[in-house]
DNA sequence: GCCAAACGCAACCTAACGGTTGCGTTTGGC
DNA sequence: GCCAAACGCAACCGTTAGGTTGCGTTTGGC
């Protein structure tokens, strides 16, 4: 098997960052989080009850969730209930450990740079 | 003073999230990451070349990261240069570990519950 | 069996985004 | 002192994103 890339797929990471990338979505995985197992909460119109906008505007913030693989949805009777999915934000979790550590190693090659001088 | 709210500003983490939803932008800051320390490739000419976009085109993208708190920029003679600042990251990464906690809290409550029955 | 609830589909609109081009200004180096 | 490098500003363009409205369809409950 060939290795990985040593950096994973940026595409993929930035379809995900986007996704979390506007605050009706963030207030929707808040709810999606608070009421976990709450069936009153986590249909459409039960996560659109108590928002500004529109059924519809939240069924598209709700699919771009989905198409990320954020949220997963199930259809029960007349009524599509979701639920998070956080495996998925794991990578992002990662990316920014990654950011933070490069940065750190960085910093400490500096650092000992600088006292060799 | 006034206790901090249990949920931060999810305006500010939405404009974070939107910043880094973006692959040209992720590689930039890759770019960053590796090289830090670099001047040769920190400044916006450095980073544009070896990029498929315009200067102009990696400029907005830039000023996007910087107005997010993501990078810093300082003026030496006429370059421009930039460096992360992952700190503006931390309360990213915070958030998706509560996402992840609480999806476990839940799961753990629905566990005894089931086992109570 | 009928009505209302929950939803999907589609059209439409405006504003923002990602990108380019053209041109002017400051600055470093020979 | 002159030229080119590095950059800022502004206009412009096509596409996407966020949001609405209207209407049709499935489904649950009385």
């Amino acid at each position: 098997m060939l290795k990985a890339e040593k950096r994973s797929n940026t595409a993929s990471e930035a379809q995900l960052f986007a996704a979390l990338g506007d605050s009706t979505r963030l207030q929707l995985i808040n709810r999606l989080g608070e009421n976990k197992g709450k069936e009153k909460y986590d249909s459409i119109s039960g996560l659109s009850s108590g928002m500004k906008l529109s059924r519809q505007g939240v069924t598209k913030h709700l699919r771009v969730l989905e198409n990320a693989g954020i949220v997963k949805s199930t259809r029960v009777g007349r009524e599509q209930h979701f639920h998070l999915v956080p495996e998925t934000l794991t990578p992002l979790q990662e990316y920014l450990e990654l950011i933070s550590s490069q940065w750190d190693d960085a910093l400490e090659r500096l650092r000992s740079f600088v006292e060799e001088q």
